[in-house]
DNA sequence: AATCCGGGGTC
DNA sequence: GACCCAGGATT
């Protein structure tokens, strides 16, 4: 055998008491969240969907309210998008909320609205990719199949001594090995929620806490004092700066808004129209505006420029205040709303920030 | 293999 | 600022 687990794992590993004490250290101090009150997987899903590269606390509230506007698989199925986009605003990577729509309309379509219990049907649903299949199959069905995500691969690599980048893709697959090697059969679902657990308190990226860690007297990286070496990562790329103005244009107390691109980031999403300051400078972006529109401005007044850092860009909203002067709304770029049907719309936080200059 | 895709907490 | 978070899809 060549593969990671007889690569890494040293033979003198003792693995079942590897999976009791970290099973028994997370049975004593796993906190009560809500999709852990019974194992419905429609619940595991929508939280492991919501806690992709996203934190525990920042979901909670999300899930809370998501199951109460979509208690079940029907519910999610039958919504308009909008509204699952409402529910997810503010949450990010909304892709993520679009994805989980279709697979949720495929499981109804398909599997006559039971999810699939098997891995092989499970991971051909939009959005489950190799970690969130491991999650729910574990979490819900009980089958020992690892859930590799940022917490589980930086814990293996210290245990371990694993030097594998975790920024490169084919690194998931050894840890998944090395996982697949160690799991417990009996209790993979805790021994999953276990590795994770001890990724987010214990073990984090700075500074982990080895007193307190149950399973410190495991981990090669510990015994060398090498803790903080990894694992290895290498850096992000850099993002790049978009500088825009936003236009805000009301007429009789309604404003301009438009649903942007099925593609790329935000999609679907709404938005007050934006224009690229690199395509036309402040004097020009209206009257530009008032031909590609065919409306007619005047400017009111300039607003506080937002600054809105995604994972990839930078954004640098300018807003510009503008008011119809003729009363001629009708236009073929998006549609004039109060601000009480803005909330009918999913709005970006940028797009929320420019809103609430419009009162002050 | 590299890039795209949000937003927030932490140090 | 830099880093990272219960990652996946696309190119």
């Amino acid at each position: 055998m060549n593969n990671a687990s007889t690569t890494y794992i040293p033979e003198n590993f003792d693995k079942h008491s590897f999976q009791q004490d970290l099973i028994s250290w997370y049975q004593s101090i796993k906190r009560d969240l809500p999709w852990r009150e019974n194992q419905d997987p429609y619940r595991i899903w929508v939280s492991e969907i919501m806690l992709q590269q996203t934190r525990v606390d920042t979901v909670i509230h999300y899930f809370n309210q998501f199951m109460e506007r979509f208690p079940t698989v029907n519910d999610l199925a039958n919504a308009d998008e909008q509204d699952v986009l409402i529910a997810w605003e503010g949450l990010g990577y909304y892709s993520r909320a679009r994805n989980l729509h279709t697979a949720v309309k495929e499981v109804v379509a398909t599997y006559d609205g039971q999810i699939p219990s098997q891995s092989s049907e499970l991971k051909k649903l939009k959005g489950i990719g190799p970690y969130t299949l491991g999650a729910i199959m574990s979490i819900a069905f009980g089958e020992p199949i690892p859930a590799v995500d940022g917490n589980v691969m930086r814990v293996m690599s210290r245990i371990f001594e694993v030097y594998d980048n975790i920024a490169d893709q084919k690194s998931k697959k050894k840890f998944e090995q090395v996982v697949e090697a160690v799991i417990s059969k009996e209790d993979p679902s805790s021994f999953n929620q276990g590795l994770m657990e001890l990724g987010a308190l214990i073990c984090s990226p700075k500074k982990p806490k080895c007193n307190e860690c149950p399973v410190s007297s495991y981990c090669t990286a510990f015994s060398k004092g090498i803790q903080e070496e990894l694992p290895v990562k290498t850096k992000a790329k850099k993002q790049r700066t978009i500088a825009y103005f936003a236009m805000v244009i009301e007429a009789d107390g309604q404003y301009l808004i438009q649903k942007r691109p099925a593609q790329g980031l935000l999609a679907n999403l709404w938005q007050f129209p934006l224009v690229e300051q690199a395509e036309f400078p402040k004097d020009e972006a209206v009257h530009y505006i008032e031909l590609e529109y065919d409306l007619n401005l005047e400017m009111v007044h300039e607003g506080k420029p937002v600054k809105h850092v995604f994972s990839h860009v930078i954004w640098e909203v300018y807003p510009i205040f503008c008011r119809v002067s003729d009363g001629d709304i009708s236009t073929d770029h998006g549609q004039f709303v109060t601000l009480e049907e803005m909330d009918q719309y999913p709005l970006s936080k940028v797009q929320h920030k420019v809103k609430q200059q419009i009162d002050s």
